[in-house]
DNA sequence: CGTATCCTTGAACCATGTCAAGCAATGTGG
DNA sequence: CCACATTGCTTGACATGGTTCAAGGATACG
């Protein structure tokens, strides 16, 4: 649980067009840069838990955040994977309810803090930076609902081909077409709600058909067409 | 899909504290009921369908609105139910994307249509309508998001206990303890996911163990303690 | 080098889906 | 008002996808 402060670069999240941030004022921005305190944590380092009251959101630096929500027999459900420029917490804290998640670095990760009221405030002044909140907050909710119809709908098999293909949308490939982000056997059941059993025969089943090429936690993508077939996953 | 239009009171929708409505100025109010328009919805209608843009919100004045997603073999994924006061229609709106669901009347339904720009504008004059706003969405989130967890991780049975149990609190009993929503067993079965064979095998087991009482699609609920137990839902 | 964790495979079991057939309820047109 | 069609409901039989349990191998770690 070691997090050490530093100081890190939020230029890059704040520019990125795609960021909620991109349409803040000069003067916002220095609010911004004032209040916010960056934290390094630890792969493995759990950032908040589900029915914990949250202070403010965290913008990911750098790193990988898991989001699960804990079913009754304790098991994981991955709710989605946040990485550089994604901002979590901000479900909990616009809701005033409490945590729904828990958040846990899978990788080392610096994350900024930015406390409610700053958050709220900058809502309050910027009816653009709302929209852009409220745009961002809808289509989270339009994959959760589309997660919920293929999860109810697919198959372990077609699920499990549909996870790889967005995990490659969401992390890319290295330049050798290996899948850039490293997740247990156990994690990758747990996005698609089975067994760790039913993902290892799938992937060797995947690897047999050519589709896919395993090495320890790296997975290297052969036939990206072939595994939307299977998926009946066309975007 | 005769529709007639006809004048009726919002005033309970927008005096409602739990209405996102209800913070509006009074000149705001004016402006939204001289921009609203009503019109009857028949059950069995369509007011939108998915893939289709919107150019406004639906506001539910009397009846039921049943939304849900096709998936891939036509088979429909109810993710919610709309009465009274709910709006319906905003996700697309506010992210400016295509609708994610189909709306149907299975009642008799009268529906109040704000257009888009109505709406924007009443974002971005009134922040307290944004927080409301985006606490609704929030909330709706974290609903789905249980709902992956739960469809991910609980049996056909308890599934079904925890949707008759999430169908009495949001549409109550009547003085009779029977459930004020009229389903199909394959629309209880599109709710949680699974075959309709499956939901009438279940209900008559709840039947037998005197959970439930069953006429037609009336359910009445007996022990709600013992439904809770089989869907490990506790709330 | 030993221990813990993760991965893999096989076998058995079972919850749930699918198919088929009959029944009940409801609506339609003559 | 009856015959017929349509749709929804129910039940049984069967197939199977997926989970669970168990055991062994691989890999990483202190």
């Amino acid at each position: 649980m070691k997090s050490i402060e530093k100081n890190v670069s939020c230029e890059e999240c704040i520019l990125n067009s795609k960021s909620i941030f991109s349409h803040l004022t000069t003067e916002e921005i220095n609010e911004l840069l004032l209040k916010k305190t960056s934290t390094f944590y630890r792969k493995g380092t759990i950032i908040y838990q589900e029915t914990q009251r949250m202070s403010g959101i965290y913008c990911v630096n750098s790193g990988i955040v898991k989001l699960y929500k804990t079913g009754n027999e304790g098991r994981e459900q991955i709710i989605r994977f946040a990485k550089f420029g994604d901002i979590i917490g901000y479900r909990s804290v616009l809701s005033g309810e409490k945590a729904c998640t828990t958040a846990k670095a899978i990788e080392d990760s610096y994350l900024c803090f930015i406390p409610s009221e700053t958050l709220f405030s900058m809502i309050r002044r910027n009816p653009e930076f709302s929209l852009n909140l409220m745009q961002l907050i809808c289509k989270e909710l339009g994959e959760a609902n589309l997660f919920i119809t293929e999860i109810a709908q697919k198959s372990v098999r077609e699920r499990l081909a549909e996870a790889l293909i967005i995990l490659k949308n969401t992390f890319k490939l290295d330049n050798n077409d290996v899948l850039q982000i490293s997740l247990s056997r156990e994690e990758l059941a747990n996005v698609i709600g089975t067994a760790t059993e039913s993902v290892i025969r799938l992937l060797s089943e995947f690897k047999d058909d050519k589709l896919i090429e395993l090495n320890g936690r790296n997975i290297k993508i052969l036939n990206i067409k072939g595994l939307m077939k299977i998926a009946n996953y066309y975007e």
